[in-house]
DNA sequence: GACCGCCCTGAGATCGTGCTGAGAGCTGCC
DNA sequence: GGCAGCTCTCAGCACGATCTCAGGGCGGTC
């Protein structure tokens, strides 16, 4: 598991997402945020993540909607709701649902950051998220298995613990110092081109898949994981910068 | 959910208990309930059952300590805690004890209810494994003996140590420090190369009734127990269209 | 257009992982 | 004592995996 863990925020409101980014951010958590439903879907399924904040009052799609899909599609991320209804019928509708917390607006800071580290040290206890998806590539993280639409790639496991390391930060861009601290530990035992010829391997035997642009080279910065989709939930609302 | 899940009631006032008791029995759960801070620890501490409701505001000891020794003791019974106070700080002070919920009085049963289902659902994936099949591979826990298609397998304790880690974790890489860890013990008296020995017993054992790629080797990151069928099972939900 | 720095790739020497047979130490049983 | 079964180490082998190196492409900058 990464150092860092990484949170998906989802709230229609700008003020909302960018005062919880930069408090979660303070956190030492690292923050992806979502603003409507269908984006926060597309972004939740990757798997990704290891805990979503999800408001209820969602364009496109309501938080509970999303969160039955996403069980739906068997992605087990702890998720905590947020919303301004306190009804006690609601609450429970969520937590049936699936829902790992519930926090009523207007919430204190102190205790929502309480609730995720509750979460995320339950998480961390069953560690290893079984899978993360990437549009037709899946890695299964329980069986040390990548597949690409249903197909098994075989790979050495260096090449997997890269592949492992850019999936699990989809949509993010990881440079080649992180994967050779998170990869090859921090002695540093190999080179910067090590990473690049790993990456390499990787996309040969991707590209033979068919999955090519899968993993994208930013150059200057290092390499990103990601898909069409995936970039049109996170790109176009803005949220990602630098 | 199998068997009737038990549950722990820890309140001061008898009303409560007698409440909470009748509610939860109606829907289907085993209830214990006790009345004081000791008295819940003691119980607590044998680890029996699924969900701990517990009261902060206990005579002896309070809601808070019990839940800490409770997790010193290492025991992660999921704990629910539920008390008068609403302020922020208690809820953030039992969430980082290591509770999994917090409910303010007065709460509405249908929430409480909700919230225990929620915790139940969570831990529900391994209750009931007195005994482990994989396919036409049984292990039988409680007599520690194992068989295949119905043909019983002889295995030295060793070996069956081994097979029990790997068949307990069907569909999951084990690597070969983790099998030390749980089968030779913590002080790891023996070296890597006696994991793969045993398993090349296992092997060779299996083998000769029939159950050869029961215990797949993994290349880079350990032994994997499965069967075709789990395979499609698990992988199945990866796979699946849109 | 020329340069520089970043990135990719093929080749290949070296390294490591996992499997196995042999056998030494131990225990318990006859 | 002698035997049997279990446990575990050791050394050797095969093969795949790892990583460096050198050369070349490509993009950005002046």
């Amino acid at each position: 598991m990464g150092v860092r863990p990484r949170v998906l925020v989802v709230d229609d409101e700008i003020g909302v997402r960018r005062a919880l980014e930069r408090g979660l951010s303070a956190e030492g958590m690292e923050v992806v945020t979502a603003a409507d439903g269908p984006n926060a879907l597309r972004v939740a399924l990757t798997g990704a993540f290891d805990v979503v904040l999800l408001d209820i009052m969602l364009p496109g799609l309501s938080g509970y909607r999303v969160l039955q899909r996403m069980r739906a599609e068997g992605v087990r991320t702890p998720v905590l709701m947020v919303s301004a209804k306190d009804g006690e019928v609601d609450q429970a509708d969520g937590l049936d649902l699936g829902a790992d917390g519930y926090l009523v607006k207007p919430f204190s800071f102190v205790v929502l950051v309480a609730q995720v580290r509750a979460l995320l040290r339950r998480n961390s206890v069953d560690l290893a998220r079984r899978r993360l998806k990437l549009g037709e590539l899946v890695v299964d993280r329980a069986m040390r298995e990548v597949s690409w639409a249903g197909e098994p790639v075989s790979l050495s496991p260096r090449e997997y613990a890269v592949l492992d390391v850019l999936a699990s930060r989809a949509g993010s861009v990881v440079t080649k110092d992180e994967l050779l601290r998170s990869v090859w530990g921090d002695e540093q035992a190999a080179t910067r081109n090590a990473v690049e010829v790993y990456v390499g391997y990787l996309r040969r035997k991707l590209d033979a898949m068919g999955a090519g642009e899968v993993v994208r080279t930013v150059r200057g910065h290092g390499y990103l994981a990601s898909t069409p989709d995936l970039d049109a939930a996170l790109g176009s609302a803005g949220t990602r910068r630098r």
